[in-house]
DNA sequence: CACTTTCCTGACCGATCGGACAGGATCTGA
DNA sequence: TCAGATCCTGTCCGATCGGTCAGGAAAGTG
């Protein structure tokens, strides 16, 4: 009778709790039971609100995933330098909005982005670092892109800081938006 | 009693399946029986080899974190400019060489680096951050060190190329030597 | 009040996990 | 030829995994 006030809906605290244990221990890392406990509720409880594991973990990963689209799309109308600079900014200001997402995704990228389930978020992805590289058809701009877009992803889970935005940004631009002397 | 021949020590090919496993799904995500299955040997064979999956893992990283002690060795007498050409060189070199060893460690980081097995590991990785960094005491430039640390130990699991190894020298070089027009 | 819906739980299930152990092959050197 | 390592395996074990299910409490609703 003690903790009969749900402080938010029970569902919204067991997405918070599994966020931050897929974040931190991966998706098959984590267990329900530890979930459970953490969120103050029973295993079962879970599987009430959500039909599976994977149900939770779609879930999760849903809005990020919508709001990457949206990002590809506004993408898509820009080229150029002025193209990098909103990818850039855009690919940091989502990652730092959503940064534990970010990194699940990033370290179990090679797990489940062959799953049909997840397959979709595969053409967003590219995308993005096709757009982080200027839509360059150099490998070597690829890899930069590549490189930048996990370092971020995996870089952001426990950092903190006004200018973490600032420093990512500043980053990113120097290693993908290369001086134009390039012949 | 077809396959009596064992074209290596069966205790090699285990490391080596188990690397794939370990970097591909991870180290909790990878099952002995898989393993044993792959290398084609029954999992009481691996704990014949190895105390346990632990065990595998700490054979399977002893080397490369070997190579990273001796990296970090190496750059302790360099500073300045030259300093950060030689870890940038040397990590990416170091990563290429471990590449699954490199994707499994950064994959899994957050889990088992504050694990007291592996703690041993976190300050290789922190002085070469700092190398990385040209030993800048701003947070800007060691987040940017942490960036290209990640990105490129994350990145390399599937790629292939000759240059490879040249890309990643210059995107780390970008992104962390930074024209001295500091003021 | 009774009735329905929503929310939650304990108990249980089959599968799989890492690991232990006794013993069978296979090889070696005396 | 025989003894002792070395290598390997089938079988079993307890723990834990994700998931199911019947049913109890709470909270609207008439």
């Amino acid at each position: 009778m003690l903790k009969r006030m749900p402080r938010r809906s029970t569902r919204d605290e067991i997405l918070v709790v599994a966020a931050a244990q897929f974040a931190h221990v991966g998706f098959k890392g984590a267990s329900l039971q530890e979930i459970a406990a953490e969120v103050g509720c029973s295993k079962a409880t879970l599987l009430y609100h959500f039909a599976g594991k994977d149900a939770i973990l779609a879930a999760l990963i849903g809005p990020a995933a919508q709001e990457l689209a949206a990002l590809d799309a506004r993408l898509a109308a820009l080229d150029g330098p002025e193209l990098q600079v909103a990818a850039i900014e855009g690919f940091v200001d989502l990652v730092l909005r959503y940064r534990q997402e970010a990194a699940l995704i990033y370290g179990d990228a090679a797990r489940f982005l062959r799953e049909p389930a997840f397959a979709f978020l595969r053409p967003h992805i590219d995308n993005l670092c096709a757009a982080l590289a200027g839509r360059s058809p150099e490998p070597a701009d690829c890899l930069a892109a590549e490189v930048l877009l996990g370092g971020i992803a995996g870089v952001v889970i426990d950092k903190a800081g006004e200018d973490l935005r600032e420093a990512l940004v500043a980053v990113a631009k120097r290693a993908l938006i290369t001086p134009h002397d390039k012949d």
